[in-house]
DNA sequence: GAAAGTGTTGAAAG
DNA sequence: TCTTTCAACACTTT
């Protein structure tokens, strides 16, 4: 279940093998994966669809075409990979695009949450979503701008896509504990030099975790059963009950903005 | 076996 | 308008 540094790693293995292969067929078998459910467009096009080229911002997998964009998002279980057979178990397979080269774009998930937009521009994505949080755009005065606005807990702050993008539950924990802010102290009263502190985490874990190929914690991969290695150098999340890594008092494991949130009460004071 | 949990997001509710 | 909860879904853990 992906966050950046998982949909960077899967963007890095994509592009190579599927920059400049043409679209010859499209084949759905879950009628919720496409979002923007234009697929009679999609099949009356697919003579168009020339792979350019592979980016992503946030957690957004965006695939260049020619005269449209692809646009995946994998939410909690989704797996896009390129084979030249399709998987032996096709329960959790969503649909394909078969490529001129006789290998397959696929994308499998468990879950269905998964699925892409096809798009002719970005403008819907964009206004979605924030700034990268790689982007050098993300600066200090962006970002305090935005934290002394928002009257609600710094770990909400952070997983709402819209001032930031590309950080989920697991990378929030890591990057607070980093930086030793409470998830839950209010983002509107943590000071400016704080702010700075968080943003150099933040790119910190990020870029870590990258090099890393990403967390694998349940089911994430990224081509044919490849995962990250990243777990191991985690500090918070999922360790509660373990010592914290600086002050040696426990993780404690609690559950704010919903979500399971790890961190060392000690370090991080509200 | 039943119930609760899982890394996301956006719609609905407060 | 802004913040928080919950449903979408299938599988694993308690």
């Amino acid at each position: 279940m992906p966050e950046l540094p998982e949909v960077q790693t899967v963007v890095s293995n994509l592009a190579p093998k599927i920059k400049n292969k043409t679209i010859l067929d499209y084949r759905e078998f879950w009628h919720k994966v496409n979002y923007t459910q234009n697929t009679s467009i999609l099949k009356k096009e697919i003579n168009k669809l020339k792979i350019i080229d592979v980016d992503r911002k946030g957690k957004y997998i965006i695939i260049i075409l020619k005269k449209y964009y692809l646009v995946f998002h994998l939410r909690m279980t989704g797996y896009l990979h390129v084979s030249n057979k399709l998987p032996k178990n096709r329960k959790h397979m969503r649909c394909y695009f078969k490529l001129n080269d006789s290998y397959f774009l696929i994308f499998e998930d468990i879950r269905k949450f998964g699925g892409f937009y096809f798009l002719k521009d970005l403008e819907l994505i964009n206004k979605k979503i924030g700034i990268d949080a790689l982007d050098e755009k993300l600066t200090l005065n962006y970002l305090f701008q935005k934290t002394s606005k928002a009257n609600r807990k710094i770990k909400y702050f952070l997983l709402d896509q819209k001032y930031i993008c590309g950080l989920g539950n697991i990378y929030i924990d890591e990057i607070l504990w980093d930086c030793k802010i409470h998830p839950e102290k209010t983002s509107s009263k943590i000071k400016k030099n704080k702010i700075n502190e968080l943003i150099y985490s933040i790119k910190k874990n990020l870029n870590k975790s990258i090099k890393h190929h990403g967390t694998t914690i349940l089911n994430f991969k990224f081509d044919n059963m490849k995962s990250g290695n990243y777990k191991s150098e985690l500090k918070a999340y999922g360790l509660n009950g373990t010592p914290c890594y600086r002050c040696k008092n426990k993780i404690i494991k609690k559950k704010i903005c919903g979500r399971s949130s790890f961190y060392c009460p000690s370090c991080q004071k509200l």
